[in-house]
DNA sequence: GAGTGGTCTAGACCACAGC
DNA sequence: CTGTGGTCTAGACCACTCC
C-alpha cells in the first residue's frame, strides 16, 4: 500500500538496520536506482532524502550516497515513538502498570495544558514503566474525550499509541517535546524507585492532529540517572 | 545567492517570524505561489516542505497551507544553533568567558570521544556562559587541529560556530546530541553557580563534516533548573 | 572526460475538502 | 463540480569528484 518512494525508503531502512548494508558502504547511484525500481529520478531522490533526514545515509555531491555509522541504535526517544517500540529495540524486559484510568472534567491546570476550557471531558491515565526490575518512569497522559471516546485498562497496558493510530485511525501530525529537570514531587517518590534522587527529568509532550488541533498532553517523569535523549540534526 | 526554493522559504520565514503573517492564516495556494515567483510547482513545494519540516506551517490536503501557532519563541535548542544566536533570540544579557584554550595531544578519553588515535593534535576550549548574572553553563569543546588549524581567544569569546562556518568555510553536515543527567564534578562546582544542585544536565554534541567525518566533540554542562530543551517532530 | 548528486521545469493523474 | 495538496514523469542544466 506504500507509495513508490516509501517502498524504496523502507527497502533501504530494512537493508541498513538488518546489517545487510554495512556502515560506510555506497548505495547505487540515483540513476541505477531509477532503473532498478523503474521510476523517475525525483522519486528515487525523495526516498534518499527521507533516508538522509532520518540519519541513515549521507549524500555527498559528486560522490554518491553512503550508509552512516549507526552507533548501536541509540535509544531514539527523538521523534514520535512509543514506549513499547523503544523497549523492544533495547531488548530489555519491561513492564507497564496502569495506576489509574479516569474519565473526568479538566481542572484548570490540565485545561491550560490542553488549551481547552475547564470542565471539558478528558481522559486521565497514569502509568509507571518498569525496566529490568526498576520502576523509573511515571507517565501521565491526558486526552480529549471528543477525540478518544473509549479507553480501557488493557489498551493502556499495551500501547495507547498503537490503539490511536491503528484502531481509531487518528491522524497524528506533529508533536512538540519539552525537556526540563524539576524537583521530585511526593507522587514521584511514591510511584518510582527514586533511590534518593531529589529531581526528575520531565518530558512534556504536546501531540497535534492534522488540523493542528492539540488533542493529547503527556508528562513523562524519569529518574535522572536512567534518562537518555538523542537528537539528530542536519544542516 | 540563494536557490529559488530557498528564496521562497526565507521570504516566508521572515513573514511568519516578523508577525506579518499571523498564526492560523492561510498561505497562497501552490499554484498561486508558482505564478508569484515565476517557478514550477515542485520548486514551490520544496520551499513549503522546508517550512513544514521546521514547524512553521502545516499543510492540509484539499485545504491549503496554514501558519502554525509559534508559542512564545520557544528556546529552540534543537538543531544546530549557536549559543550566541540563542542568547540573542531570548533577549537576555549574556556573556561568554574563556577559561582555557589549549593546543594539545588527545588523551585516551578525548580520543575515544572523537574516535581518533591518542596523541592526535587537538584544540581544547573550556568556556562558561553567564546569563542575567548567573553562570549556568560550562562548555568544553574539542576540535581536530587537522580541520581547524588556528583558534584564538577572541574567536572563542564571540562564536566559534560562526568562525568555522563563515571564516573557515567548514562544511558542517550533521550533528548528534545526547542528553543525560549526571553527578556534578568538582570542576562543575568550581566553574558554575550551582546553588547546591548535586547534578548537572550534560549535552554531548558530536559534529560531523560533509564526508561524515567527526571533527568536533562538545560537552555542555547545565545547571538543572535553567535547562530547557525543545524538540519538534513530524510524522 | 565520465559519473555523481543538486536544482528546475512543464506537464500529468490522483485523493481530498467544500460547495 | 472546483480547488487544493500528494505523487510521479522525462527530460534539462549545473557543480562537484575523480581519473
Amino acid at each position: 500500500m506504500d507509495n513508490k518512494y516509501l517502498q524504496i525508503y523502507h527497502d533501504y531502512v530494512e537493508k541498513i538496520e538488518s546489517g545487510a548494508l554495512r556502515s560506510q558502504s555506497k548505495l547505487p547511484s540515483e540513476h541505477e536506482l531509477c532503473q532498478q525500481y523503474g521510476t523517475s529520478r525525483e522519486t528515487v531522490r525523495k526516498a534518499l532524502h527521507l533516508l538522509s533526514q532520518n540519519g541513515l545515509i549521507q549524500k555527498i555531491k559528486g560522490k554518491g550516497s553512503f550508509v552512516l555509522p549507526v552507533e548501536q541504535m541509540d535509544f531514539p526517544v527523538s521523534g514520535l515513538v512509543s514506549f513499547k517500540e523503544l523497549a523492544a529495540k533495547m531488548g530489555k524486559p519491561s513492564q507497564t502498570r496502569v495506576i489509574s484510568l479516569e474519565a473526568l472534567a479538566a481542572d484548570d491546570k490540565t485545561a491550560s495544558y490542553l488549551r481547552v476550557k475547564s470542565t471539558t471531558p478528558i481522559w486521565k491515565v497514569v502509568r509507571t514503566r518498569t525496566i529490568s526490575g526498576e520502576t523509573i518512569i511515571l507517565d501521565k497522559d491526558y486526552f480529549l474525550q471528543q477525540i478518544v471516546p473509549k479507553l480501557t485498562v488493557s489498551v493502556c497496558e499495551s500501547s495507547i499509541y498503537e490503539y490511536l493510530e491503528e484502531e481509531l485511525d487518528i491522524p497524528i501530525s506533529f508533536a512538540k517535546k519539552e525537556i526540563t529537570v524539576e524537583k521530585a514531587t511526593a507522587e514521584d517518590r511514591e510511584c518510582l524507585d527514586l533511590e534518593g534522587y531529589p529531581m526528575v527529568v520531565v518530558v512534556r509532550n504536546y501531540v497535534h492532529l492534522e488540523d493542528a488541533m492539540l488533542f493529547q498532553y503527556t508528562e513523562s517523569r524519569h529518574r535522572p540517572d536512567k534518562f537518555r535523549f538523542i537528537d539528530f540534526a542536519r544542516r
